[in-house]
DNA sequence: CGCCGAACTGCATAAGTATGCAGTCGAGTT
DNA sequence: AACTCGACTGCATACTTATGCAGTTCGGCG
C-alpha cells in the first residue's frame, strides 16, 4: 500500500486560492467567511463557506476583535518564497516597523522575534551597500559601506515597504 | 448632561473576572466560550456565554487554530510607562554589571543570558535618546541618537542602578 | 426619598463557523 | 480501459459566537 509516489494536489486551484485569501485578508477588512466567499467568487474562485472555513484553518488565520466586531488577520509569518527580493519585500512589509540610519548604521525595528528573519532576507539580497547585518530579537543592525551607500539603502528599503504585492 | 463626575462600575465583579479569564486562557487550553463559562463558574463567577463573549471582545483575545481546532489566546501584554520604567530599573539593578559608551554605541554588560531581558526593558522605555538596542547573550548594544544623547543616557542609566525601588 | 441614568447581565435568537458524509476528479496502476 | 486512492469540495447541519432587548443594581441628584 506504499506504492504510489504521488504527492500533489487533487483537482483544485487551492494554492492560488490560498494566495488570494492571504492577499484579501492583508489588503482589506474581512469580517466574516461570507465576506471572503463573496470576494473570492468575484475573483473567479467559486467556493463556499465550508471550503473557506477549511482554508482559514490551513492558513492559520487569526480572528481578532476591533471596534466593529470580529475580523480576520493574516498570521505574522509566511514561509518559503522563491526570489529573495520578493522575500525581502514581504519581510519588510510584514515585519518591519521602522527603519532609520545613524551614520553608517541602519536600525531596523521589527515585530518581536522577527529580526532574524528580516536580517536573513537582507543578507540574502546581497546588497552592494551592505557590509553585514546583526539580528537581535526585534532589531536588525545593518552596517552600510559608506554614507552614500547608507542613504541609498534607506531609500531602497523604505520604498519596498510601499510597493504592492 | 455632563454633570455627574462619576465614573465607576456598575454592580459587577467584572475586573476580577477579566483577570480570571486572562489567567485561564494563558494557563490552559480554552477552546470555546462554554469552556470558559464552566471554568469561571467553578471559580465562583456565575456568568453565561453572552457575558463571556463580551469579555473576550473587551480583552482583545485572539482566536487561533491548532491541530485540534479553534482556541483562544491572550494578546501580548502592554505595560504603561510607570511599570515599564520600574521594570527597567529592576532589570538594571539585578542583572547589569557595567555600562560604557564608545561614541554612539553603548555597551551594557549583563549577567549571562540576561541581555535580552535588559534590552527588552530598554526598548520598552522608549527613551528619546535611544535609536535601538541589540541584545546578545550577556551584552546589549545600545545605539544612541547623538553624542549628547549618549552622554545623557549614560548618566541616566547609571543613576538608575542606585535609585531605590 | 423617589427619580434618572450608567454599568452590567441574562435570555432568546440571529449570525457565523466547523464538520460528517458522500460525491467528483485525476494521477498512477493493473 | 477500468480500478484504486487520495485530495478536494459542497451540502446540510451541528456547534459556537454575537447581540437586541429588557431587567437589575447602584450612585448621584432634585
Amino acid at each position: 500500500m506504499s506504492a504510489t509516489t504521488t504527492r500533489v494536489i487533487g483537482p483544485a486551484a487551492k494554492p492560488a486560492r490560498h494566495r488570494a485569501i492571504l492577499a484579501l485578508v492583508r489588503g482589506g477588512v474581512i469580517r466574516t467567511q461570507e465576506d471572503l466567499v463573496a470576494e473570492l467568487n468575484r475573483r473567479r474562485f467559486p467556493v463556499t463557506q465550508a471550503t473557506v472555513s477549511r482554508d482559514i484553518r490551513e492558513l492559520g488565520l487569526l480572528r481578532v476583535h476591533d471596534d466593529a466586531g470580529p475580523r480576520y488577520m493574516a498570521p505574522v509569518a509566511e514561509l518559503d518564497v522563491e526570489q529573495t527580493m520578493q522575500r525581502l519585500r514581504n519581510a519588510i512589509r510584514e515585519h518591519v516597523q521602522g527603519i532609520e540610519f545613524v551614520d553608517l548604521l541602519g536600525i531596523v525595528h521589527t515585530a518581536p522575534g522577527c529580526a532574524p528573519l528580516v536580517g536573513g532576507a537582507l543578507d540574502g539580497s546581497r546588497f552592494e551597500e551592505v557590509v553585514g547585518t546583526i539580528a537581535g530579537d526585534d532589531t536588525v543592525l545593518v552596517i552600510a559601506r559608506s554614507r552614500p551607500a547608507a542613504q541609498r539603502l534607506l531609500l531602497r528599503l523604505n520604498s519596498m515597504s510601499q510597493e504592492d504585492a
